[in-house]
DNA sequence: TTTTATCCTACTATTTTAATAGGATTTATA
DNA sequence: TATAAATCCTATTAAAATAGTAGGATAAAA
C-alpha cells in the first residue's frame, strides 16, 4: 500500500507550478533544484504531467510550465491518474479480471469499498485546497498505530 | 496501491477459519485446495496468522486451525498487521522520517488523511462483518472509472 | 550559431514481492 | 514403537515493479 514516488514528486510539482506567479512559467531544473531531483529523473515526471494535459508549456529555450486549468479544477486524482492507470488495491476487483472464486468470494465486496474510499477521496480534493493549507492533519497521535514501518 | 497478495490470501484464509465449525479445526491443505495455493507457499501466510495471535491451533497430526477470538473482535486491520508493519501510503509521514521539505510541505497533510482514512477503514470492519455479507459493493460503475488496469 | 530548455527513448540498477524447496519437529494412530 | 500426517522453520530462487541514469534530438531565444 505505497503510493509511488513518481506520484509523490508529481503532486508536489503540481504544488510548485500552482504556486508560482501567475504569468511566469516554471522551469524544470527549478523544480528539480528545490526538490533536490536530478533535472533529468524530474524529466519523466513533468513529462508525464504534461502528456496527462495539466500542465502545458511554450517550446524551444523560454519554456517554463503552467496549468490548464485553475487549481480548483485539478483533482489529486486527474494527478494521480497521470501516474497510474487508476486505482485499484487488488487485480481482482477490476473490469476484466475472472476469478474461479469470486462467485462466493467474501472479501471482495470490502476491497471495493477501500478502492471506492480512495476513489471519493482523490475526486473530493483540489490541488486548490492544498495550496491554500485546507487539508492538514493535526493529531500527533495516529502515525504511531497505524504507520509504523520497518526500521 | 496495491495490498500485497499475502494479506489478501491471509484474509480469505481467516475467512475461511472463520466459516468453520467451531468445533473442529482447520488445515492449511484444506485452505490451499479451496484457494489453489501449494500449502507451502499457504504455510508462510498461515504462520504470519499465528504469529499475530489471531489463530491457533494444536501440535502435531492432529492439528487444524480455529481463530482466538471471535470474528466480531478481530478487525482488518488485525488482519492486515500481520502482513505489514502497519500502514503507511507515503514514508514521509512515518514517525522517524525526517524530510528536508517537510517543513513546507504542502502534500503531506493530504497523505496523512489518506493514511487515517484507510486505517480507520480497516479499523471499523471485523471478520464477522465479513462472514455475514455486511460488507458488500453494487454498484458495478466504479471499475469502469476508478479501477483501470494495464492491459 | 550558440545556448538553454524540453522532448523522447532506451537502459540499468535496485528493491520488493511471490513462490519454491528441504528438512525438522510434534503427535495421533496403526 | 514405527510411521504417517501435519505444522514449523529457514533459506533460496524467480519474477515483477519501481527508481533512477544516460544520451542525444529538437525547438527557439539571444
Amino acid at each position: 500500500m505505497k503510493i509511488s514516488t513518481r506520484t509523490r514528486y508529481g503532486l508536489r510539482a503540481m504544488i510548485e507550478i500552482a504556486g508560482a506567479k501567475p504569468d511566469s512559467g516554471v522551469f524544470q531544473k527549478d523544480i528539480a533544484a528545490s526538490q533536490s531531483l536530478s533535472v533529468k529523473y524530474l524529466d519523466h515526471i513533468i513529462q508525464a504531467l504534461k502528456t496527462a494535459r495539466l500542465i502545458s508549456n511554450a517550446k524551444g529555450k523560454k519554456s517554463g510550465y503552467i496549468l490548464t486549468r485553475k487549481p480548483s479544477e485539478i483533482t489529486i486524482f486527474d494527478i494521480h491518474r497521470a501516474f497510474e492507470p487508476g486505482i485499484c488495491v487488488v487485480e481482482c476487483i477490476s473490469g476484466n479480471y475472472h476469478c474461479d472464486l469470486s462467485e462466493g468470494c467474501q472479501a471482495s465486496g470490502f476491497w471495493k469499498q477501500l478502492n471506492n474510499l480512495i476513489y471519493n477521496y482523490f475526486n473530493s480534493i483540489t490541488l486548490d485546497d492544498l495550496i491554500h493549507g485546507r487539508v492538514t492533519f493535526e493529531d500527533e497521535s495516529f502515525s504511531e498505530e497505524a504507520s509504523r514501518q520497518k526500521a
